[in-house]
DNA sequence: TACTAGATAGAACGCTTGTCATAGTCGCGC
DNA sequence: GCGCGACTATGACAAGCGTTCTATCTAGTA
C-alpha cells in the first residue's frame, strides 16, 4: 500500500492522489485506512516519503558501489536515473521532488521525512567520496551534485527529455574536478 | 488575476489551489471564470507559467547585466534567488517547478509552456556567456547552471535553508572555468 | 466451542471542487 | 436614449474528496 502510494506521489504529486486511488491500485483493505493510518493522508505520505527515500538510498548504494573511481559512479548514478525516467514514458524522476514542493510549507511531518531521505543520499555520496577528497570536500561536491542531479531531473521530466541528465553526465568529471582541485 | 494564480501555483502548486481561492485573493470577478477561461483551470495554469516565464526571464536579464564578469553575474542570480526564497518564509522557489512536476504528464498544454518558459531562461545565460566563451560552451553551461539551480532551489526549500543555494554560489566559478577550460 | 482483540468491508457523512446556466449590469456606437 | 455586445453575479449541479461509522470477518487462546 505504501509502495503504491509512493508510486502515486511520484508521478502525479500529492494532491492530485486520492486515498481511493491508492487502495484501488494497491488491492489493500479500503475500509482500513483509518485504522493503519489513523492520522490521515498525511501519515501516508510521510510513510510513502520514508520508505521510498530508504529504497532510493540502498540503491544508490549499490550503484556507486560498483566502479573504483568516485566520479564514474557519480555519472552511473546520474545515467541510471535517466534511463529509469525514460523508460517509464518521463514520469518516473525523483521519487519526493513533487510531494516535498507539495507539502514542504504545510506538512512539518512530511517535511521531516522529505529532510531525512534528502540527507541520506547526500550521506552516500559523501561516504563515496570522503576518501580520495577528503571528507570537507566530499560534502561540498555532495551538496553540488545533488542539486544538480535534481534540479537535471527536474528539467529532463518537465521537458520529455534526457538531454539536461546527459549533459551534466557528460561535464561531471570536470566538474567535481573543478571543486576538489587536489584529487 | 493571472497574478494572483501564478503566485498560488508557486506555493501550494496546482490541485491544492481552488479556483475560488484564486478569485479570492485576486478580487477577480468570480462570475467571469468561464468567461475569461473557456479551458477551464488548466487554461489559466498555461497562462499563469506563460506569465511568469515572462517576468522571470526578465528579471533574470536585468540581474545578469549589471555586472561585467558573467560569473559573478550568475551568482547574483543565484543569491537573488535564495534572498526571495529566505524572505519569503522558504515558500517561493521556482515559480513554475510545482506546477511542471504536477502536471507535465497530463497537460500537453501546461507543459508547452513550462518548456517556453526553462529554454527563454537558458536562452537568457546563453546570451550572457556566449561572448566569452562561445556559443557552444555557453549552451553546456547554461544547461548545467539552470539545473543546478533548480535543483538547489529544491534542496532549498524543501530543507528551508538557503545552504543549498550558497554552496552553489561559492563554488559557481569553480565550475564555469571547469566546464569551460578556455575563458 | 466460546470468547476477544485485531483487522476488514462498504456505505454514508459533510464538504469542497470545477463547471455551467441564467439573470443581471455595464458602456460605447448610433 | 437606446440597443447590443461584453462582461459580471449568484448559485445550482454532479462528482469527488478525506474521513468515519457500524457491522462483519478472522485468528488465536482457553
Amino acid at each position: 500500500m505504501i509502495d503504491a502510494a509512493s508510486t502515486l506521489f511520484r508521478r502525479q504529486g500529492y494532491e492530485a492522489t486520492s486515498w481511493r486511488e491508492v487502495t484501488r491500485t494497491s488491492g489493500a483493505p479500503a475500509g482500513s485506512i483509518g485504522f493503519l493510518f489513523p492520522d490521515g493522508k498525511e501519515q501516508l505520505a510521510a510513510e510513502a516519503v520514508a520508505r521510498v527515500g530508504e529504497v532510493t538510498r540502498d540503491l544508490a548504494v549499490s550503484l556507486l558501489s560498483g566502479v573504483d573511481d568516485p566520479v564514474e559512479a557519480g555519472r552511473r548514478w546520474i545515467l541510471a536515473s535517466a534511463d529509469v525516467l525514460e523508460s517509464s514514458g518521463f514520469t518516473d524522476a525523483c521519487p519526493v521532488a513533487t510531494v516535498a514542493l507539495e507539502l514542504s510549507h504545510r506538512s512539518d511531518r512530511v517535511q521531516t521525512e522529505v529532510v531525512r531521505a534528502y540527507d541520506s543520499w547526500r550521506e552516500v555520496i559523501v561516504d563515496r567520496f570522503a576518501d580520495g577528497y577528503g571528507p570537507e570536500t566530499a560534502r561540498t561536491i555532495a551538496e553540488i551534485f545533488l542539486a544538480a542531479l535534481e534540479g537535471a531531473l527536474l528539467l529532463s521530466r518537465a521537458e520529455r527529455s534526457t538531454r539536461p541528465l546527459l549533459t551534466l553526465a557528460e561535464n561531471l568529471d570536470r566538474i567535481v574536478a573543478a571543486v576538489a582541485p587536489v584529487p
